[in-house]
RNA sequence: GGGCGAUUGGCUCAGUCGGUUAGAGCGCACGGUUCACAUCCGUGAGGUCACUGGUUCGAAUCCAGUAUCGCCCACCA
């Protein structure tokens, strides 16, 4: 048992505590400190690795926190609770890092070459990945860190070549050639995903295109057909002009020739139902290697296919006076040009939207090249059937439905990047085209097909999308594809959590790529979280300067303020306003909780020893108070495991800040007070009262530990323990069930409620807080030997004394006076005329119009229930339990209306 | 164009399966130097649960529609 500070600092508590989880090793489920039950099932969650060059921000500490909460709520119940901690290398995001960097230097990636710009980034992500992993522990991450994986290191390189391996053998990794999104900025292909549709006011350019003569083989001046674009750069591609095959203003011309301005292509006009009659001329130029509709239409009339764009998205191979121009400064000039030679039929402004790369903003070119893509749609279907057939569960369910579409409508998976820092792709290619794909870790000896020697074989220079590598992320952070015994122990896992905003990206991938690779649904519940945003609402971002930042947050109010606030407001995939206000909230509970638990060591009756063995309560000696606090932390303890079942950690904290505090510390702890001072009784009495405190206490640490582990740790080191109980709160038992005792907490509760009412008759009648009222009370004979029991502590609160107790209500009728205070409570269990000492004029008129008010209000309320009764359908028709309730609310409301009105009649 | 979500006191949000008088924190009003805590204690005011219609004995809760806001998906040049 240890002193406690007066002050609660979390500072000092929450430094020292994660060290004693360390030197304990307490967090691998495996570790010397864990008192994990072999019997029970093995509890492992999956976190999205963070950048490596990343830093903590408001939302990682949120799903930290709750990630932590699971980990330690399932390490408590005794199972092999494992949080695999982990980083991502973030192949573009994190060459995007660099490169700012490197152009502050004055450097590009160009200028270093593949080789050193790789030994940058491996200098520059070993710099920078202690940050955030520290991060993660001073919230409290309870994660093994012996376990830290890295989708850079070898055993992820493994799992990577492995896995691809494995696909191109089942014939789900194919290498095309293909219209992909390129990103003229970043250099590099991208997925759908990464795809950004933004809306923006362009122009719609109409173009007449001369008809060729068939007889001369030349274009003829007037006959033409003007087709709408906005993007006129293209014409430069273009391969024939489509028209709808019903639209009778085109109808002759099907079939007849166009010569393209600039390149003097003559090609075909086609009629193709994809054409929109109404949008523009009904007229449509085909540009196949440069846009998705295009390449579609060009391939079902075998349009050829022209690139017209280099890799920077400047004119190339055009043989035009644009080549070398940007796409942009080519367009401008190329409208100047047909608006010269009289083509230009007009310009219009127009709403549409344009790709830009997630990473970039820059506008994404459709451009053709030849890459590795994966077949998703069988891998779909599976990650599906789990969760349709229930193996893995989504929460919230509503996300099935998002689940369901997108992997219903699934494109196949781009997963060539033409960068560098990532995992090369496993492909090697021979001088006649041959394709091995190999997952040694060498690379393959020969060619599959032809034989020819590794040296004669070239590896493909692309990597690998980042986010294959994190699909592998549950199995391969197991020791995958290796049979090792961690995989064999903690797959699948129990639950993957992350945020809504990228359960396309990571998580419909690790579940494709997991049933496929490994046979088994990766986890069984998907749990996503919402967004952080400021106090407006608005998203938090560094240009807008709304950022909190959580290491500034921890200093300030400590770990547990901060988890505490955020898994207050966490309700999965609803996005949560966070600021001071719920900060301070969080805050000043903690403080709360430090003071009832100072209190409570502090009050050890002296008979007993400070360093004394753990003793349950002496059933004997407990009183109606003691039996109230057990049975209500009975009570929470139900409820709270019933918040965690359903994830509903919300609620959790809600639950045991309403316990601690309004009913803890409100009540159980001043009932107890008069108790625990009351020399008159016996010691063993007094004992019994502050082993109960000390039990609920205890209890409560317990359920609050996940939430808050820091200041629960510190806590429960400064009560007395059993010897069976390990050193450390974080790998004690959670509280098992006990049966409430609800006829105690129905008499307990109506004698809080006299003490409320007595304080509102009081506070009503406007009298000072410290004057002693004397007070009559008539208590049902039910309630008798609790009201007995309790009466030093009913004076004490309700600062009323002498309580006197009538036995019947004629006897307080006839003891009561005019200026007494008329106080009910509920269906009339006690009855209490309320004397104040000195009684004036003022109080009097007070007090009548207060009656007025409650008379008002409980006739009302009485009506209300009557009307409900009156209905005959509701009698006939309503089960009868809800019919009885209503019949004894009623008697109680009858009740209470006739002693008000005797009162107020009096 | 499709889909999803939100709308509850001044603010931020709970509200499980439809069932007593819809809860909390902050804010507000009034009152408090009682030996855990002023990061506190006590009392109180404040809500036609966005709107319309329906189902039901009974609706904040279920259904349909409307409005406002937000998000996701989407190849109309």
């Amino acid at each position: 048992m240890a002193e406690l500070p007066k002050a609660y600092t979390p500072r000092d508590v929450e430094g020292e505590i994660y060290e004693r989880w360390l030197a304990a090793d307490v967090f691998a489920p495996d570790g010397a400190g864990s008192t994990a039950d072999p019997r029970l099932p093995t509890f492992t969650v999956i976190q999205p690795p963070p950048n490596v060059t990343g830093s903590l921000h408001l939302g990682h500490a949120q799903r930290t926190a709750v990630e932590d909460l699971m980990v330690r709520h399932a390490r408590m119940r005794g199972h092999a609770a494992l949080f695999l901690p982990g980083l991502d290398h973030a192949s573009i995001a994190a060459q995007f890092v660099l490169d700012g960097i490197l152009a502050k230097e004055g450097l590009d990636r160009q200028s270093l070459g593949r080789e050193r710009y790789l030994e940058r980034m491996r200098a520059f992500s070993d710099s920078t990945r202690h940050v955030i992993l520290d991060q993660q522990r001073r919230v409290g991450a309870s994660a093994d860190w012996g376990r830290l994986r890295y989708t850079m290191d070898d055993g992820s390189a493994k799992a990577v070549r492995a896995a691809f391996e494995r696909l191109y053998r089942d014939g789900l990794a194919y290498r095309t050639e293909a219209l992909v999104n390129w990103c003229p900025g970043c250099r590099t292909s991208v997925s759908d995903l990464e795809v950004i549709a933004t809306p923006e006011t362009g122009t719609l350019w109409s173009i007449r295109y001369h008809l060729i003569d068939e007889a001369t083989g030349r274009p003829e001046p007037d006959g033409t057909i003007t087709v709408a674009t906005t993007r006129p750069e293209t014409i430069l591609g273009d391969t024939g002009v489509a028209v709808h095959p019903d639209d009778p203003r085109y109808t002759a011309l099907v079939g007849r020739r166009v010569r393209i301005p600039f390149v003097g292509r003559d090609v075909p006009i086609i009629a193709d139902d994809v054409v929109d009659p109404a949008f523009g001329t009904g007229a449509v130029k085909i540009t196949p290697a440069h846009d998705h509709d295009d390449h579609a239409t060009g391939l079902r009339h075998g349009l050829a296919v022209i690139t017209i764009l280099a890799d920077d998205a400047t004119i190339a191979g055009t043989g035009t006076p644009y080549d070398g121009l940007d796409r942009y400064e080519a367009r401008r000039r190329m409208v100047a040009d047909l608006e010269t030679t009289g083509d230009l039929v007009s310009s219009i402004p127009h709403e549409m939207v344009i790709g830009r790369c997630q990473r970039s903003d820059d506008v994404i070119e459709p451009r053709l090249k030849t890459q590795w893509f994966i077949r998703t749609q069988p891998l779909a279907a599976r990650a599906l059937a789990a969760t349709r057939e229930g193996r893995t569960s989504i929460l919230p369910e509503r996300f099935e439905k998002t689940w369901e579409h997108w992997l219903t409508d699934i494109r196949d998976w781009n997963v060539s990047r033409q960068l560098w820092w990532g995992h090369r792709i496993p492909a090697w290619y021979c001088p006649d085209g041959h394709v091995t794909v190999s997952a040694a870790e060498g690379g393959p000896e020969a060619c599959v097909v032809c034989d020819r020697p590794a040296a004669e074989l070239a590896q493909d220079p692309d990597i690998f999308d980042t986010w294959f590598s994190s699909g592998l992320w549950p199995f391969s952070t197991l020791g995958w594809p290796d049979a090792t015994s961690d995989f064999e122990r903690f797959y699948p896992t129990a639950v993957m959590e992350t945020g809504y905003d990228i359960i396309f990206f990571w998580v419909a991938r690790m579940m494709m790529l997991g049933l496929h690779l490994t046979g088994t649904e990766p986890f069984h519940a998907i749990y996503l979280s919402g967004l952080i945003r400021d106090p407006q609402g608005q998203k938090m971002s560094k240009t807008k300067g709304n950022v909190v930042d959580p290491l500034g947050v921890i200093d300030e109010s400590g770990a547990d303020a901060l988890r505490f606030a955020l898994i207050h407001g966490a309700t999965p995939g609803n996005d949560q306003r966070f600021g001071t206000v719920k900060l301070e909230n969080a805050r000043n509970f903690a403080n709360k909780l430090w003071n009832a638990a100072r209190y409570v060591t502090g009050a050890r009756p002296v008979s007993l020893a400070a360093d004394i063995e753990r003793r349950l309560p002496d059933a004997r000696h407990l009183g109606p108070g003691e039996r109230w606090l057990l049975s209500r932390a009975a009570a929470t303890t139900v409820a709270v495991d019933a918040a965690m079942a359903d994830y509903a950690f919300g609620e959790v904290t809600r639950l045991l800040y309403d316990a601690i505090w309004n009913e803890y510390c409100d009540w159980g702890l001043e009932l107890a007070k008069v108790r625990l001072t009351d020399e008159s009784l016996p010691a063993e009495a007094r004992e019994a009262t502050w082993w109960t405190l000390v039990d609920v206490l205890d209890t409560y640490l317990r359920l609050l530990h996940p939430v808050m582990p820091f200041i629960t740790e510190a806590l429960w080191g400064a009560i007395p323990h059993r010897a069976s109980d390990p050193g450390l709160l974080i790998v004690a038992r959670w509280p098992g069930v006990v049966e409430q005792d609800l006829l105690i907490e129905a008499q307990v509760g109506a004698l809080i409620d006299l003490v409320t009412e007595i304080r509102n008759a009081r506070s009503s009648a406007r009298l000072p807080a410290a004057a002693w009222l004397e007070t009559q009370a008539v208590v049902s004979p039910a309630l008798g030997p609790a009201f007995e029991a309790l009466r030093p502590a009913i004076e004490r609160l309700a600062r009323a004394r002498p309580l006197h107790r009538a036995l019947t209500p004629e006897a307080l009728h006839a003891a009561s006076r005019p200026g007494d205070l008329a106080v009910i409570v509920g269906g009339g269990e006690i009855e209490a005329a309320v004397r104040p000492t000195a009684v004036d004029d003022g109080t009097e008129a007070l007090e009548r119009d207060r009656l007025e008010h409650d008379l008002a209000e409980a006739e009302g309320w009485l009506a209300a229930a009557r009307e409900r009764l009156a209905n005959e359908a509701f009698v006939a028709r309503a089960p009868v339990r809800v019919v009885d309730a209503a019949r004894a609310r009623e008697a109680e409301l009858a009740d209470q209306v006739a002693r008000l009105r005797d009162r107020f009649e009096r």
